[in-house]
DNA sequence: ATTATCTATAGATCTATAGATAATGC
DNA sequence: ATTATCTATAGATCTATAGATAATGC
Protein backbone atom coordinates (compact mmCIF):
# COMPACT_ATOMS: atom_id res chain seq x y z
CA UNK A 1 0.00 0.00 0.00
CA UNK A 2 2.57 2.75 0.88
CA UNK A 3 5.19 3.41 -1.39
CA UNK A 4 8.11 2.92 0.52
CA UNK A 5 10.22 -0.80 1.84
CA UNK A 6 7.04 -2.72 1.99
CA UNK A 7 7.54 -6.10 3.35
CA UNK A 8 8.34 -8.50 0.47
CA UNK A 9 5.55 -10.61 -0.64
CA UNK A 10 6.31 -13.50 2.05
CA UNK A 11 5.70 -16.65 0.25
CA UNK A 12 6.75 -19.67 2.09
CA UNK A 13 6.35 -21.17 5.79
CA UNK A 14 6.34 -18.27 8.16
CA UNK A 15 9.72 -17.91 10.75
CA UNK A 16 8.90 -19.45 13.77
CA UNK A 17 10.59 -16.15 15.29
CA UNK A 18 7.99 -14.02 14.01
CA UNK A 19 8.28 -11.77 10.71
CA UNK A 20 11.68 -9.75 10.02
CA UNK A 21 11.52 -6.66 10.33
CA UNK A 22 14.61 -6.03 8.33
CA UNK A 23 14.73 -4.40 5.05
CA UNK A 24 17.19 -6.77 3.94
CA UNK A 25 16.55 -9.93 1.95
CA UNK A 26 16.49 -12.92 3.99
CA UNK A 27 20.27 -13.72 2.51
CA UNK A 28 21.76 -9.81 3.32
CA UNK A 29 20.25 -11.16 6.86
CA UNK A 30 22.19 -14.00 7.27
CA UNK A 31 25.66 -12.90 5.63
CA UNK A 32 25.31 -9.49 7.92
CA UNK A 33 24.81 -11.78 11.18
CA UNK A 34 27.98 -13.90 9.70
CA UNK A 35 29.78 -10.58 9.51
CA UNK A 36 29.26 -9.55 12.88
CA UNK A 37 29.89 -12.90 14.74
CA UNK A 38 32.74 -13.64 12.46
CA UNK A 39 34.45 -10.35 13.25
CA UNK A 40 33.22 -10.35 17.02
CA UNK A 41 34.09 -14.20 17.54
CA UNK A 42 36.24 -15.41 14.65
CA UNK A 43 35.01 -17.71 11.91
CA UNK A 44 35.66 -21.73 13.31
CA UNK A 45 34.30 -20.29 16.89
CA UNK A 46 31.35 -19.19 15.64
CA UNK A 47 28.38 -21.81 14.52
CA UNK A 48 25.96 -21.99 11.86
CA UNK A 49 23.44 -21.77 14.75
CA UNK A 50 24.36 -18.43 16.19
CA UNK A 51 24.65 -16.87 12.61
CA UNK A 52 21.37 -18.25 11.56
CA UNK A 53 19.39 -17.34 14.85
CA UNK A 54 21.05 -13.89 14.61
CA UNK A 55 19.65 -13.09 11.36
CA UNK A 56 15.97 -14.37 12.82
CA UNK A 57 15.96 -17.81 11.14
CA UNK A 58 16.77 -21.56 12.57
CA UNK A 59 19.66 -23.40 11.82
CA UNK A 60 18.95 -25.38 9.32
CA UNK A 61 17.36 -22.67 7.40
CA UNK A 62 20.88 -20.91 6.68
CA UNK A 63 21.48 -23.64 4.34
CA UNK A 64 18.21 -22.59 2.12
CA UNK A 65 20.54 -19.73 0.81
CA UNK A 66 24.88 -20.50 1.62
CA UNK A 67 25.38 -24.75 0.56
CA UNK A 68 28.48 -24.18 3.40
CA UNK A 69 29.93 -22.14 6.23
CA UNK A 70 32.73 -21.40 3.95
CA UNK A 71 30.54 -19.71 1.90
CA UNK A 72 29.56 -17.64 4.10
CA UNK A 73 33.05 -16.38 4.57
CA UNK A 74 34.01 -16.33 1.07
CA UNK A 75 31.46 -13.77 0.04
CA UNK A 76 32.17 -11.84 2.77
CA UNK A 77 35.66 -11.12 1.69
CA UNK A 78 34.93 -11.07 -1.93
CA UNK A 79 32.79 -8.06 -1.21
CA UNK A 80 35.68 -6.37 0.91
CA UNK A 81 37.80 -6.42 -2.00
CA UNK A 82 36.29 -5.83 -5.14
CA UNK A 83 35.04 -2.08 -4.52
CA UNK A 84 38.51 -1.23 -3.97
CA UNK A 85 39.91 -3.26 -6.81
CA UNK A 86 36.98 -1.62 -9.30
CA UNK A 87 38.46 1.67 -8.18
CA UNK A 88 41.96 0.90 -8.72
CA UNK A 89 41.44 -0.20 -11.95
CA UNK A 90 39.73 3.12 -12.87
CA UNK A 91 43.28 4.68 -11.46
CA UNK A 92 45.34 2.85 -13.13
CA UNK A 93 43.76 3.40 -16.77
CA UNK A 94 44.57 7.06 -16.47
CA UNK A 95 48.33 7.18 -17.12
CA UNK A 96 48.38 10.69 -17.23
CA UNK A 97 47.31 11.42 -13.39
CA UNK A 98 49.47 12.22 -11.33
CA UNK A 99 50.42 8.56 -9.60
CA UNK A 100 51.28 10.26 -5.90
CA UNK A 101 47.35 11.38 -6.18
CA UNK A 102 46.08 8.10 -7.33
CA UNK A 103 48.08 6.36 -4.52
CA UNK A 104 46.52 8.68 -1.84
CA UNK A 105 42.82 8.18 -3.64
CA UNK A 106 43.04 4.26 -3.66
CA UNK A 107 44.74 4.36 -0.16
CA UNK A 108 41.78 6.20 1.25
CA UNK A 109 39.04 4.61 -0.90
CA UNK A 110 40.56 0.98 0.26
CA UNK A 111 40.98 1.85 3.54
CA UNK A 112 37.60 3.67 4.89
CA UNK A 113 35.92 0.45 2.65
CA UNK A 114 37.87 -1.51 5.28
CA UNK A 115 37.48 0.47 8.66
CA UNK A 116 33.91 1.83 7.67
CA UNK A 117 31.73 -1.08 7.24
CA UNK A 118 29.65 -2.41 10.20
CA UNK A 119 31.66 -4.76 11.06
CA UNK A 120 35.89 -5.17 10.67
CA UNK A 121 35.70 -7.36 8.02
CA UNK A 122 39.51 -6.70 7.25
CA UNK A 123 40.37 -8.67 10.04
CA UNK A 124 39.26 -11.43 8.29
CA UNK A 125 41.94 -11.34 6.00
CA UNK A 126 44.45 -12.77 8.90
CA UNK A 127 41.95 -16.01 8.97
CA UNK A 128 44.23 -19.14 8.33
CA UNK A 129 41.52 -20.37 7.10
CA UNK A 130 41.50 -17.97 4.50
CA UNK A 131 44.11 -20.14 2.94
CA UNK A 132 41.62 -22.95 1.80
CA UNK A 133 40.87 -23.92 -1.46
CA UNK A 134 37.12 -22.20 -0.99
CA UNK A 135 39.30 -18.98 -1.11
CA UNK A 136 40.91 -18.89 -4.16
CA UNK A 137 39.28 -16.07 -5.81
CA UNK A 138 39.25 -13.94 -2.67
CA UNK A 139 43.28 -14.51 -2.72
CA UNK A 140 43.46 -13.86 -6.52
CA UNK A 141 41.57 -10.35 -6.41
CA UNK A 142 43.85 -9.16 -3.21
CA UNK A 143 46.58 -10.05 -5.21
CA UNK A 144 45.72 -8.38 -8.14
CA UNK A 145 44.89 -5.19 -5.48
CA UNK A 146 48.33 -5.25 -4.33
CA UNK A 147 49.86 -4.83 -7.36
CA UNK A 148 47.55 -2.23 -8.45
CA UNK A 149 49.20 -0.64 -5.55
CA UNK A 150 52.85 -1.59 -6.74
CA UNK A 151 51.91 -0.55 -10.16
CA UNK A 152 51.29 3.17 -8.43
CA UNK A 153 54.57 2.97 -6.66
CA UNK A 154 56.85 2.40 -9.33
CA UNK A 155 55.09 5.15 -11.67
CA UNK A 156 56.07 7.40 -8.73
CA UNK A 157 59.55 6.57 -9.53
CA UNK A 158 62.22 3.86 -8.77
CA UNK A 159 61.92 2.29 -5.89
CA UNK A 160 64.66 0.22 -3.65
CA UNK A 161 63.21 -3.34 -2.92
CA UNK A 162 59.75 -3.32 -4.53
CA UNK A 163 57.98 -5.98 -3.42
CA UNK A 164 59.57 -5.53 0.20
CA UNK A 165 58.43 -1.90 0.27
CA UNK A 166 54.61 -3.12 -1.53
CA UNK A 167 54.25 -5.29 1.25
CA UNK A 168 54.64 -2.27 3.68
CA UNK A 169 52.28 -0.38 1.77
CA UNK A 170 49.48 -3.24 2.18
CA UNK A 171 50.71 -4.36 6.10
CA UNK A 172 50.26 -0.86 6.51
CA UNK A 173 46.86 -0.28 5.37
CA UNK A 174 45.24 -3.48 7.08
CA UNK A 175 47.45 -3.35 10.24
CA UNK A 176 46.71 0.38 10.51
CA UNK A 177 43.10 0.31 10.00
CA UNK A 178 42.53 -2.90 12.45
CA UNK A 179 44.82 -0.73 14.68
CA UNK A 180 42.75 2.48 14.77
CA UNK A 181 39.44 0.15 14.84
CA UNK A 182 40.52 -0.26 18.68
CA UNK A 183 39.30 3.07 19.34
CA UNK A 184 35.64 3.18 18.87
CA UNK A 185 35.18 6.12 18.76
CA UNK A 186 37.25 7.06 15.44
CA UNK A 187 35.57 7.95 12.15
CA UNK A 188 36.52 6.43 8.95
CA UNK A 189 36.32 10.60 7.77
CA UNK A 190 39.32 10.57 10.17
CA UNK A 191 41.25 7.67 9.85
CA UNK A 192 41.21 6.96 6.24
CA UNK A 193 42.83 10.48 5.02
CA UNK A 194 45.28 9.89 7.89
CA UNK A 195 45.86 6.57 6.69
CA UNK A 196 46.29 7.80 2.81
CA UNK A 197 48.91 10.23 4.50
CA UNK A 198 50.66 7.59 5.78
CA UNK A 199 51.00 5.29 2.85
CA UNK A 200 52.44 8.44 0.76
CA UNK A 201 54.91 9.19 3.60
CA UNK A 202 55.68 5.40 4.10
CA UNK A 203 56.48 5.52 -0.31
CA UNK A 204 59.01 8.34 0.75
CA UNK A 205 56.62 11.64 -0.71
CA UNK A 206 57.53 14.84 0.98
CA UNK A 207 54.83 16.90 2.87
CA UNK A 208 54.32 19.05 0.39
CA UNK A 209 53.68 17.02 -2.33
CA UNK A 210 51.17 14.85 0.32
CA UNK A 211 49.23 17.97 0.57
CA UNK A 212 49.16 18.19 -3.22
CA UNK A 213 47.91 14.68 -3.51
CA UNK A 214 45.04 15.20 -0.92
CA UNK A 215 44.04 18.66 -2.98
CA UNK A 216 43.93 16.70 -5.99
CA UNK A 217 42.03 13.95 -4.95
CA UNK A 218 39.56 16.44 -3.51
CA UNK A 219 38.82 18.11 -6.79
CA UNK A 220 38.12 14.66 -8.60
CA UNK A 221 36.28 13.65 -5.60
CA UNK A 222 34.03 16.45 -6.53
CA UNK A 223 33.99 15.35 -9.94
CA UNK A 224 33.53 12.15 -9.24
CA UNK A 225 31.24 11.87 -6.25
CA UNK A 226 33.15 8.71 -5.36
CA UNK A 227 33.02 8.96 -1.50
CA UNK A 228 34.27 5.70 -0.71
CA UNK A 229 31.25 3.59 -0.30
CA UNK A 230 30.94 1.50 2.92
CA UNK A 231 27.74 -0.66 1.66
CA UNK A 232 30.01 -3.77 2.07
CA UNK A 233 27.12 -6.15 2.08
CA UNK A 234 25.88 -5.51 -1.32
CA UNK A 235 24.71 -8.19 -3.26
CA UNK A 236 27.72 -10.72 -4.55
CA UNK A 237 26.85 -13.31 -6.54
CA UNK B 1 72.32 -20.96 30.16
CA UNK B 2 73.02 -24.59 31.63
CA UNK B 3 73.02 -28.24 30.67
CA UNK B 4 73.58 -29.06 27.03
CA UNK B 5 70.89 -31.36 26.07
CA UNK B 6 71.57 -34.29 27.61
CA UNK B 7 68.47 -36.18 27.47
CA UNK B 8 66.94 -35.21 30.68
CA UNK B 9 65.79 -38.21 33.56
CA UNK B 10 62.70 -39.68 32.23
CA UNK B 11 60.35 -40.09 35.10
CA UNK B 12 57.05 -41.22 34.69
CA UNK B 13 55.17 -43.99 32.46
CA UNK B 14 56.94 -43.49 29.04
CA UNK B 15 54.70 -42.20 25.72
CA UNK B 16 53.09 -44.32 23.50
CA UNK B 17 54.88 -42.91 20.93
CA UNK B 18 58.64 -43.78 22.18
CA UNK B 19 60.28 -41.13 23.45
CA UNK B 20 60.92 -37.85 21.82
CA UNK B 21 64.24 -37.00 20.22
CA UNK B 22 63.72 -33.24 21.04
CA UNK B 23 65.67 -31.41 22.95
CA UNK B 24 62.89 -28.85 24.36
CA UNK B 25 61.07 -30.07 27.62
CA UNK B 26 57.47 -31.44 26.94
CA UNK B 27 56.10 -28.61 28.44
CA UNK B 28 58.19 -26.48 25.76
CA UNK B 29 57.00 -29.12 22.83
CA UNK B 30 53.59 -28.78 23.61
CA UNK B 31 54.25 -24.74 23.05
CA UNK B 32 55.98 -25.09 20.21
CA UNK B 33 53.08 -27.56 18.76
CA UNK B 34 50.30 -25.30 19.36
CA UNK B 35 52.57 -22.16 18.11
CA UNK B 36 52.61 -23.95 14.90
CA UNK B 37 49.17 -25.49 14.79
CA UNK B 38 47.85 -22.27 15.47
CA UNK B 39 49.28 -19.67 13.66
CA UNK B 40 48.53 -22.52 10.35
CA UNK B 41 45.34 -23.44 11.16
CA UNK B 42 43.58 -20.66 14.01
CA UNK B 43 43.36 -20.83 17.52
CA UNK B 44 39.33 -22.48 17.43
CA UNK B 45 39.63 -24.79 14.53
CA UNK B 46 43.03 -27.00 16.12
CA UNK B 47 42.35 -29.57 18.60
CA UNK B 48 43.88 -30.34 21.72
CA UNK B 49 44.15 -33.48 20.30
CA UNK B 50 46.23 -32.20 17.07
CA UNK B 51 48.21 -29.91 19.67
CA UNK B 52 49.53 -33.26 22.20
CA UNK B 53 49.88 -35.53 19.16
CA UNK B 54 52.15 -32.77 17.01
CA UNK B 55 54.15 -32.99 21.00
CA UNK B 56 54.41 -36.72 20.26
CA UNK B 57 51.43 -37.30 23.33
CA UNK B 58 48.01 -38.26 23.83
CA UNK B 59 45.38 -35.87 23.41
CA UNK B 60 44.73 -36.15 27.50
CA UNK B 61 48.75 -35.91 28.36
CA UNK B 62 48.58 -32.41 27.54
CA UNK B 63 46.81 -31.34 30.70
CA UNK B 64 49.62 -32.10 32.84
CA UNK B 65 50.88 -29.12 31.96
CA UNK B 66 48.15 -26.70 30.58
CA UNK B 67 44.96 -26.70 32.43
CA UNK B 68 42.85 -25.39 29.58
CA UNK B 69 43.42 -24.91 25.92
CA UNK B 70 43.30 -20.88 26.66
CA UNK B 71 45.98 -21.11 28.83
CA UNK B 72 48.28 -22.49 25.38
CA UNK B 73 47.14 -18.98 23.71
CA UNK B 74 47.94 -16.76 26.48
CA UNK B 75 51.83 -18.18 27.54
CA UNK B 76 52.24 -17.97 23.44
CA UNK B 77 50.97 -14.01 23.30
CA UNK B 78 52.83 -13.29 26.47
CA UNK B 79 55.85 -14.90 25.68
CA UNK B 80 55.78 -12.65 21.93
CA UNK B 81 55.39 -9.16 23.00
CA UNK B 82 57.47 -9.28 26.94
CA UNK B 83 61.32 -9.31 25.36
CA UNK B 84 60.05 -5.99 23.04
CA UNK B 85 58.56 -4.37 26.07
CA UNK B 86 61.70 -5.37 28.32
CA UNK B 87 63.61 -3.61 25.48
CA UNK B 88 61.51 -0.75 25.09
CA UNK B 89 61.97 0.19 28.62
CA UNK B 90 65.45 -0.01 28.65
CA UNK B 91 65.44 2.67 25.76
CA UNK B 92 63.25 5.24 27.36
CA UNK B 93 65.30 4.72 30.59
CA UNK B 94 67.90 6.26 28.46
CA UNK B 95 66.79 10.69 28.57
CA UNK B 96 70.11 10.97 26.76
CA UNK B 97 69.35 9.07 23.57
CA UNK B 98 68.55 10.17 20.09
CA UNK B 99 64.60 9.33 19.85
CA UNK B 100 64.42 8.33 16.39
CA UNK B 101 67.39 6.22 16.79
CA UNK B 102 65.61 4.53 20.14
CA UNK B 103 62.48 3.80 17.28
CA UNK B 104 64.59 2.84 14.88
CA UNK B 105 66.27 0.19 17.29
CA UNK B 106 62.48 -0.88 18.98
CA UNK B 107 60.72 -1.33 15.51
CA UNK B 108 63.71 -3.26 14.05
CA UNK B 109 64.11 -5.63 17.57
CA UNK B 110 59.92 -5.79 17.61
CA UNK B 111 59.79 -6.57 13.86
CA UNK B 112 62.72 -8.81 14.44
CA UNK B 113 60.65 -10.77 17.01
CA UNK B 114 57.46 -10.92 15.23
CA UNK B 115 58.94 -11.70 11.84
CA UNK B 116 61.49 -14.30 13.24
CA UNK B 117 60.08 -16.58 15.55
CA UNK B 118 59.21 -20.21 13.99
CA UNK B 119 55.49 -19.53 13.55
CA UNK B 120 53.95 -16.26 13.10
CA UNK B 121 52.71 -15.35 16.31
CA UNK B 122 52.01 -12.25 15.76
CA UNK B 123 49.15 -13.34 13.51
CA UNK B 124 47.69 -14.14 17.23
CA UNK B 125 47.16 -10.92 17.76
CA UNK B 126 44.39 -10.19 16.15
CA UNK B 127 42.59 -13.22 17.23
CA UNK B 128 39.17 -12.80 18.49
CA UNK B 129 39.90 -14.33 21.08
CA UNK B 130 42.56 -12.38 22.72
CA UNK B 131 39.93 -9.78 23.87
CA UNK B 132 38.75 -12.52 26.28
CA UNK B 133 39.40 -12.32 30.38
CA UNK B 134 42.40 -14.81 29.99
CA UNK B 135 44.40 -12.67 27.26
CA UNK B 136 44.29 -9.29 29.74
CA UNK B 137 48.11 -9.80 31.10
CA UNK B 138 48.53 -10.03 27.01
CA UNK B 139 46.73 -7.22 26.35
CA UNK B 140 48.09 -5.03 29.54
CA UNK B 141 52.02 -5.33 27.88
CA UNK B 142 50.95 -4.96 24.26
CA UNK B 143 49.22 -1.62 25.69
CA UNK B 144 52.66 -0.91 27.69
CA UNK B 145 54.60 -1.47 24.20
CA UNK B 146 52.17 0.81 22.40
CA UNK B 147 52.77 3.81 25.16
CA UNK B 148 56.66 3.29 24.45
CA UNK B 149 56.04 3.62 20.77
CA UNK B 150 54.00 6.69 21.35
CA UNK B 151 56.73 7.94 23.72
CA UNK B 152 59.41 7.82 21.41
CA UNK B 153 57.43 9.23 18.41
CA UNK B 154 57.07 12.90 21.07
CA UNK B 155 60.34 13.10 22.03
CA UNK B 156 61.33 13.12 17.74
CA UNK B 157 59.44 16.29 18.22
CA UNK B 158 55.63 17.72 18.20
CA UNK B 159 53.07 14.79 16.84
CA UNK B 160 49.60 16.34 15.60
CA UNK B 161 46.79 13.60 16.06
CA UNK B 162 49.72 11.11 18.42
CA UNK B 163 47.02 9.06 19.07
CA UNK B 164 46.50 8.18 15.49
CA UNK B 165 49.57 7.89 14.31
CA UNK B 166 50.47 5.64 17.23
CA UNK B 167 48.23 3.23 15.96
CA UNK B 168 49.27 3.44 12.41
CA UNK B 169 52.92 3.32 13.26
CA UNK B 170 52.15 0.04 15.52
CA UNK B 171 49.41 -1.41 12.56
CA UNK B 172 52.67 -1.34 10.21
CA UNK B 173 54.76 -3.38 12.37
CA UNK B 174 51.86 -5.71 12.62
CA UNK B 175 50.53 -5.65 9.57
CA UNK B 176 54.04 -4.89 7.86
CA UNK B 177 55.23 -8.29 9.44
CA UNK B 178 52.31 -10.47 8.22
CA UNK B 179 52.37 -8.58 4.67
CA UNK B 180 56.29 -9.84 4.18
CA UNK B 181 55.95 -12.77 5.48
CA UNK B 182 53.72 -14.33 2.65
CA UNK B 183 56.83 -14.46 0.93
CA UNK B 184 58.29 -17.59 2.08
CA UNK B 185 61.73 -17.03 1.13
CA UNK B 186 62.29 -13.37 3.10
CA UNK B 187 64.44 -13.29 6.03
CA UNK B 188 64.10 -11.79 9.59
CA UNK B 189 67.68 -9.97 8.51
CA UNK B 190 66.48 -8.37 5.65
CA UNK B 191 62.47 -7.59 6.98
CA UNK B 192 63.37 -6.24 9.78
CA UNK B 193 65.56 -3.24 9.41
CA UNK B 194 63.12 -2.32 6.28
CA UNK B 195 60.16 -2.25 8.64
CA UNK B 196 62.25 -0.20 11.14
CA UNK B 197 63.22 2.33 7.94
CA UNK B 198 59.15 2.18 7.21
CA UNK B 199 58.98 3.43 10.72
CA UNK B 200 60.73 6.25 10.36
CA UNK B 201 59.56 7.58 6.97
CA UNK B 202 56.06 7.37 9.10
CA UNK B 203 57.33 9.12 11.16
CA UNK B 204 58.48 11.94 9.08
CA UNK B 205 62.12 11.34 9.39
CA UNK B 206 63.85 12.70 6.21
CA UNK B 207 66.25 10.02 4.95
CA UNK B 208 69.85 11.25 6.14
CA UNK B 209 68.16 10.96 9.77
CA UNK B 210 66.95 7.71 9.07
CA UNK B 211 70.39 6.24 8.08
CA UNK B 212 71.65 8.48 11.23
CA UNK B 213 69.75 6.11 13.14
CA UNK B 214 70.65 3.09 11.30
CA UNK B 215 74.23 3.65 12.21
CA UNK B 216 73.86 4.47 15.32
CA UNK B 217 71.91 1.82 16.47
CA UNK B 218 74.03 -0.64 14.48
CA UNK B 219 76.93 0.80 16.93
CA UNK B 220 74.49 0.36 20.30
CA UNK B 221 74.71 -3.40 18.53
CA UNK B 222 78.20 -4.16 18.20
CA UNK B 223 78.16 -2.50 22.62
CA UNK B 224 75.09 -4.38 23.64
CA UNK B 225 75.42 -7.66 21.52
CA UNK B 226 71.92 -7.07 21.46
CA UNK B 227 70.49 -8.18 17.92
CA UNK B 228 67.04 -9.33 18.64
CA UNK B 229 66.50 -12.56 19.64
CA UNK B 230 64.01 -14.90 18.72
CA UNK B 231 63.90 -17.89 20.97
CA UNK B 232 60.34 -16.71 21.68
CA UNK B 233 59.85 -19.93 23.23
CA UNK B 234 61.81 -19.55 26.35
CA UNK B 235 59.99 -20.19 29.57
CA UNK B 236 57.64 -17.76 30.64
CA UNK B 237 55.67 -19.10 33.57
C1' DA C 1 56.48 -42.18 46.65
C1' DT C 2 56.41 -39.38 42.99
C1' DT C 3 55.96 -38.50 38.42
C1' DA C 4 54.59 -38.43 33.51
C1' DT C 5 52.08 -40.57 30.96
C1' DC C 6 48.29 -43.61 29.44
C1' DT C 7 43.21 -45.41 28.39
C1' DA C 8 38.50 -44.56 28.57
C1' DT C 9 34.70 -41.73 28.51
C1' DA C 10 30.91 -38.24 29.90
C1' DG C 11 28.69 -34.61 28.22
C1' DA C 12 28.36 -31.15 25.09
C1' DT C 13 28.63 -29.71 21.22
C1' DC C 14 28.53 -28.85 15.72
C1' DT C 15 27.60 -29.33 10.53
C1' DA C 16 24.81 -30.86 7.14
C1' DT C 17 20.93 -33.66 5.43
C1' DA C 18 16.13 -35.59 5.17
C1' DG C 19 11.77 -34.81 4.99
C1' DA C 20 7.52 -32.22 6.69
C1' DT C 21 4.77 -27.97 6.67
C1' DA C 22 2.59 -23.48 6.02
C1' DA C 23 2.53 -19.77 3.35
C1' DT C 24 1.56 -17.60 -1.59
C1' DG C 25 0.80 -18.12 -6.79
C1' DC C 26 -1.52 -20.10 -10.69
C1' DA D 1 3.07 -25.77 -7.58
C1' DT D 2 6.51 -23.36 -5.67
C1' DT D 3 8.76 -21.47 -2.02
C1' DA D 4 10.84 -20.49 2.55
C1' DT D 5 10.89 -22.20 6.36
C1' DC D 6 10.49 -25.70 10.02
C1' DT D 7 11.57 -30.12 13.11
C1' DA D 8 14.40 -33.91 13.88
C1' DT D 9 18.56 -36.21 13.76
C1' DA D 10 22.86 -38.90 12.08
C1' DG D 11 27.39 -38.89 12.54
C1' DA D 12 31.32 -36.73 13.83
C1' DT D 13 33.53 -34.43 16.48
C1' DC D 14 35.81 -31.80 20.85
C1' DT D 15 37.27 -30.50 25.79
C1' DA D 16 38.19 -31.89 30.12
C1' DT D 17 38.05 -35.30 33.88
C1' DA D 18 38.67 -39.85 36.27
C1' DG D 19 41.39 -43.22 37.33
C1' DA D 20 45.08 -46.71 35.95
C1' DT D 21 49.93 -47.66 34.91
C1' DA D 22 54.88 -47.80 34.15
C1' DA D 23 58.78 -45.52 34.83
C1' DT D 24 62.43 -43.48 38.42
C1' DG D 25 63.78 -42.00 43.28
C1' DC D 26 64.26 -42.84 48.17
Amino acid sequence: MSGTAFPRPRVGRPRAAGPSSSELSPREQVLAAAAELFTRNGYAATTTRAVAELAGLRQASMYHYFARKEDLLATLLESTVEPSLAFARTLLDDPGADPAAALWALARYDSALLFGGLYNLGALYQLPEVRGERFAEFRRARAELRSAYRELLTRMGPVPELELRTDLLVGLLEGGVAATREDPDRTAAEVAPAVADAALRLAGCPAERIAAARTDAARTDAVRGATARTDELREVS
